[in-house]
DNA sequence: ACCTGAACACCGTTCAAGT
DNA sequence: ACCTGAACACCGTTCAAGT
């Protein structure tokens, strides 16, 4: 055994704020939002305390970094699809895929939404919508409706992932106790929820996403162009 | 002065679990989510944390509680409107009133979107999509449209809430604030936040959220009639 | 400037002990 | 059955001290 004063290795690189936000996004990936304290990420980088809270403001502000490190990239890769429909359609599918592979960013983003990352959807969002020739002064509504819609979504696709996690089932059985409760519902009550339990199997998450987009555009094309 | 000795005098009548939800709705409302701690309830209730404890599983199961007070009212209110696009309309006007009075239910609800509370929202809003004449199977996207956007505003709605409080300014120049920093953005790589930047005070969140609403049911009904 | 890590001021939750 | 409150096992954050 090695002296009891020995201390762990330090780290021999410096530290950056890039660094530590890598880092949280493993450890948030890995693990889910409440596994990134402040004593795993020291661990983690082989650092102290004072040594993260000198590039970081505090918790909130790294769980904010992170989120802004996974969208930024999605927003980044759509520019080029040329065909506004599409490229809303794509803006969203892409949203969908980042919160889905990192359910953490859905629960931040309804959190802090007017972070620099949302900030760009809402822009692309407008942009797009102008260039389907929505008039100048239904675009906020418009571009809202979507991004309100994108942000439930995202909320409850990390909702979903945390239940998952705290249940410890796999997601086939999970699943499988979701629909045997509403199917166990009284369906006089509740007869939707009755009968939903019954087809959530056959349910695919992406495609009522997608559907409820193309719903909204409707609901656009149909608003202003009568 | 008193006897060192002396406790904080002991409530006589028994608790119950309402009554503890209650006061967990009053904490909630008049400090916000981060006030509600187990020690805060034990003070305002005159008790201990195990009594607390024993009408309640844990902190989780008392903000779901909470929640449910607080929405399952507004369901319970709207019963009576026969027009079902004015029912729809009402139900979600409702939720959005209760939201923006109190805001943690809107964290809340995006939270654990499975709550009864929101079962009923779910069943309501089926309901009349079914008296729209929405056929059978266009009614599970078309209601989950509707309830994921009115979680995203819910969650956004939460969001300033939280903002407001933390930065100790009043409403008005709180807004401002906003504005100001909208108006300051690049107004090439940001043409449409900037220019909302200079219309955000005839901003009417009440309103745009109803305007999302109507651009939902406009779509359903393009959707399924052409 | 950058980093260390003990210490501080909190949390939610448990549980032996009381009535 | 219902309640008490000290104690436990954590948190995020600070700061005097080091390099």
């Amino acid at each position: 055994m090695a002296n009891k004063a020995q201390r762990a290795p330090r780290r021999t690189e410096a530290l950056s704020r890039d660094v530590i936000v890598q880092a949280a996004v493993a450890i948030l990936d890995a693990e889910g939002e409440e596994a990134l304290t402040l004593r795993a990420l020291t661990v983690r980088l082989a650092t102290g305390y004072g040594a993260i809270y000198h590039h970081v403001a505090d918790r909130d502000d790294l769980l904010g970094a992170a989120a802004d490190h996974v969208i930024g990239r999605v927003v980044a890769d759509i520019g080029g699809v040329a065909d506004p429909r599409e490229a809303l359609r794509a803006v969203a599918m892409g949203l969908f895929d980042a919160i889905a592979a990192h359910p953490w960013v859905g629960a931040q983003l309804t959190r802090e939404p007017w972070r620099p990352a949302l900030l760009d959807v809402y822009e692309s969002v407008s942009a797009n919508l102008h260039a389907l020739d929505v008039p100048e002064r239904a675009v906020p509504d418009s571009a809202g409706a979507l991004v309100n819609y994108i942000l439930g979504v995202a909320g409850q696709n990390a909702a979903n992932a945390r239940a998952l996690a705290a249940s410890k089932l796999d997601r086939e059985t999970f699943l499988a106790n979701v629909a045997a409760r509403w199917a166990q519902l009284d369906p006089v009550r509740y007869p939707a929820m009755h009968k939903a339990g019954r087809h959530l199997r056959e349910h695919d998450d992406r495609e009522q996403f997608l559907a409820g987009i193309d719903l909204i555009l409707a609901g656009i094309a149909a608003v202003n162009h009568t």
